[in-house]
DNA sequence: ATAGGCCTTCCCCCAAGGGGAAGGTAAAGC
DNA sequence: GCTTTACCTTCCCCTTGGGGGAAGGCCTAT
């Protein structure tokens, strides 16, 4: 199939499947006479993976490692595990990162009055050393 | 103060600093025989207040804003409250998602033995439909 | 013939700077 | 006076993961 169904099938943009296939993630075969490529079920099945990993949260690198373990069928599950518990390792960090800056700001927001006066803890607390 | 210094005072990179000034959001004195940039306390004051923002997650464009009502004496302080308060929601839901994707992958990853054997619940997920 | 809907490559754009080259300047040491 | 060193300047390419759009080829329907 071309491009524009792979991609739908995979629901993912033209743009996307089409960048997978530049860096070497997902390559099609491709027609000789017109250039256009030429997707298989596999490719497909390829894409819907990636796209899914993406939306974990793994990077496109890290998307590249999986595909490979995926494609070898004598992998061993320990390395997809330890990918998976790095993933939630990194995720953890940055939902502490994220939980402190929110109570910060909220309780920054807290503190403000909000209304027509200049008067401003949120301004003085950023100014403030 | 040069560049250097005034970097340091603020806690940031010189990089950064002449990123600011190249964008217009803190533009220093110019020395006009050597070229420098040239800042004052007065700088100095803005680029911490930036550094600050910053680092609680306000993106260039909304520190842009919150330096527009932090200069002005008279802002009402309801403004620099919507900011903040958008920006503790944008964290929120951003809390939200990860939260999701860190319970579904510790979730793979517990279901996923982790030895030598090929056989992988997490890969199963990622290419399942 | 021409319109529409595919497809291709090519190039610029985003955030928020980082890295480093090539070259000017100022102060300190000899 | 000369050199080293530590500043500073502009300029350009690099990052992530594609998006937007131009210019042009291909294929089918009208």
């Amino acid at each position: 199939m071309q491009i524009g169904e792979a991609a739908r099938r995979a629901g993912l943009t033209v743009k996307t499947v089409r960048y997978y296939a530049n860096i070497g993630m997902v390559t099609p075969r491709q027609d000789a006479d017109t250039g256009y490529r030429i997707y298989a079920e596999d490719d497909v099945a390829k894409l819907q993976f990636v796209g899914k990993a993406r939306r974990f949260d793994f990077s496109v690198e890290e998307c590249r490692e999986l595909l490979g373990l995926y494609e070898d069928r004598n992998r061993p599950s320990r390395e997809v595990k330890a990918l998976t518990m790095k993933k939630v390792a990194d995720i953890d960090s940055r939902l502490a990162e994220l939980q402190s800056l929110r109570d910060e700001l909220s309780g920054l927001a807290a503190s403000c009055d909000g209304d027509h006066r200049p008067d401003c803890p949120i301004l003085n607390a950023l100014s403030g050393g």
